[in-house]
DNA sequence: CTAAATGCAAACGGTTTGCAATGCT
DNA sequence: AGCATTGCAAACCGTTTGCATTTAG
């Protein structure tokens, strides 16, 4: 646990969100994991630590960080939602062998938009799919 | 009706898929309609022109041109998937006030992919979300 | 004490599945 | 006849909803 309490509370006050323990422990979670977790995910960890936990809570919590511009959807072609405490604009790369997502950087000073012109543009997501290097070394 | 009868025989033929009524139906539709559409609007449009149909059916169907590359999958953050007849490499733009999805060229002509260096990158999806031109104007 | 946060169980909705009915050669 | 296609109904599963219970200041 490298993100304390403390500072999840100021996140969390930063944002207008004002603390709860489950609240404080999704955000530390999803910062100490940065792996996109899904909902599942994030459930099936943290109901060892909060016995009582529900899904509904881990549900309410995260379209409250979404709201807020705590997390971004990962827009993968999954039927799960995956988060991403990480809201700067990135790329995400899923492997199709191990499932895992990774973030990349997309370098292109500008995406020439054609056809855009004219358009107001609120959000941008990069996804690509493919195999991983190191599935890709393990074979 | 621009793509008979004929050219659908011929262009599911090319993609070794013998054709049938149904399949050739819904290409038709594809071809004539770039919405982007999805299952329920595919159903509800032709269960006029086919009585008997089934969503099952259309199910089965995009299934099978998903898997003959005859369509791809648009990854917009909706629950319901919309399906894509043109399968080269563009954008795509939702807009938050219509609903309708435009397509977009990508003109840069290679991304930077910072850390994806030894990936094996085998499909790129670009999906944008904003308010388009003529929802702009018309406020 | 009061309002917000949480949890439970049921409902929802898009998709999938199993299998029977139908169609085609 | 024999195999592929189609259709129906139920199951599936991630998510949402309504409402009762608990928590915190």
């Amino acid at each position: 646990m490298n993100y304390d309490v403390d500072w999840a509370k100021e996140h969390l006050n930063e944002h207008s969100i004002k603390p709860s323990t489950i609240r404080i422990k999704i955000l530390q979670y999803l910062m100490d994991n940065r792996i996109h977790p899904t909902v599942e995910e994030i459930y099936k960890k943290l109901v060892y630590e909060i016995p009582t936990l529900s899904k509904t809570s881990v549900y309410n919590t995260l379209e409250l960080f979404l709201e807020n511009g705590i997390v971004q959807l990962v827009n993968t072609n999954e039927k799960e939602s995956r988060y991403d405490i990480d809201t700067s604009f990135h790329g995400h790369f899923k492997c199709e062998k191990c499932g895992k997502v990774y973030d990349f950087n997309i370098t292109a000073e500008e995406l020439g938009e054609d056809n855009l012109k004219d358009f107001c543009i609120k959000d941008r997501k990069i996804y690509y799919e493919g195999i991983c290097k190191y599935c890709l070394e393990n074979r």
